[in-house]
DNA sequence: TTCATAATTTAGATAAGTCTAAATTTTTTA
DNA sequence: TAAAAAATTTAGACTTATCTAAATTATGAA
């Protein structure tokens, strides 16, 4: 089928894809850590394959094949993360590695049936949509909290960095998925924003944080 | 750590040295689907390694260390196709494939987890016995049913061949795991045999089948 | 519009793993 | 025990996926 390395190609080139139209060869690189002219390189043979559509020096977009397959790969590393999450007890901090392993097994057997195993999950420890066998999925419809406004309030649905790192702060923050909190301040100078838990507990976040943690209102 | 090319040349390497001493060139390539002169060249990179000792022309066989890796990848493989049959519901003849794949997953944490998950099974769907997570696990006793003589009687516990063909023919046959069965008769021109079920019913197999068969006393 | 800079591609190398064909070593057989 | 056969290794080549350095193309500031 396709190699590895292709499937993350395409993976990156979809992730990409979400708020930018064509993708470049740099923004590529960056997301996959090697060389531009190394993807300069795989750009040709997925165009080759018809999974790309790539025009020297004006990025690149995928074909609904490519899509196709990137979709595939999300879908299998979503599900492997809610398997490691709610069957074999790992923190959401943990296990964004090891899926990106899980997410080349490639049946698609095995796949559908761990699926159904845990019953159809919709959303992964991250609060991402799990595409379904076809390949739908609804848009996520969450926004940033450095979108809201003062005294916007909603419960925290969604992380945009899935690093440990930032997962591992806002579980010490007690920022965790179906948390509710309102915006109580928006600081002029720095962005960062000032929320309130149900709770009452008063947490200052950086314009960073807020631009990565998601809000279903 | 060890790439996938060499986990499945130690692998290979530590099931040829089952049943001999020094393993050779050709079984190897042979084993592996490959050519002798592929071989000879992962031989070389084992050796610098210390995984193999390896001396031109004259075999290979593990070192401790990588006799570890190659039990860790064989621990690997027998719990994920415990998983696939226990808790996907796959059929015994289905899942080495994908076992194939996953015994490459690499975190060690994962793996145990999973075996707790499971509760620590001590054999998996082909009867094989499961290293736990030091890799110490008993040696097989069984016996092949071409070993047994006329009115020896066990039970079906485990194959020597994992390939789909195989399995379905045995399930065909109802010949699974847990069956008991008696030797009526070993056919003296072709070694074939004849075995009675529990429920009275005569079976008649051939050498080639008695020999990758196997069975507890 | 022109030129400096940034982005991208090309050229040429490298490492892993594989192959075929030829050479070498071991084993078997006569 | 010497030649033939089999097993194994070496030589040289190929593919995939990388890299660095150099060349090319696009862009945007003056
Ligand atoms: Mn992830
Ligand atoms: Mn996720
Ligand atoms: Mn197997
Ligand atoms: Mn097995």
């Amino acid at each position: 089928m396709n190699t590895l390395a292709e499937e993350n190609y395409l993976k990156s080139i979809y992730h990409l894809s979400i708020d930018a139209g064509n993708v470049s060869t740099n923004q590529i690189a960056a997301s996959l850590n090697t060389k531009a002219s190394s993807v300069t390189d795989m750009l040709k043979k997925l165009a080759d394959k018809a999974l790309i559509n790539y025009t020297r020096y004006q990025g690149v977009s995928l074909t609904p094949a490519g899509e196709k397959i990137a979709v595939n790969i999300i879908r299998k590393h979503r599900l492997w993360e809610y398997f490691l999450v709610e069957k074999l007890k790992f923190k959401w901090d943990q296990v964004h590695d090891m899926a990106e392993e899980m997410e080349h097994i490639s049946s698609a057997e095995l796949i559908d049936r761990l699926d159904e195993f845990m019953d159809y999950p919709q959303h992964d420890p991250h609060g991402e949509p799990i595409p379904d066998c076809n390949g739908r999925f609804n848009a996520s419809e969450l926004k940033a909290i450095s979108t809201l406004s003062v005294n916007n309030c909603g419960t925290i649905a969604g992380v945009r960095d899935h690093s440990s790192s930032f997962l591992q702060y806002l579980e010490k923050q007690q920022l965790t998925l179906g948390k509710k909190i309102s915006i109580t301040e928006i600081v002029e100078f720095d962005h960062s924003v000032i929320l309130q838990t149900e709770n009452k507990k008063e947490i200052h976040i950086s314009r960073e944080v807020a631009n990565n943690l998601l809000i279903a209102l």
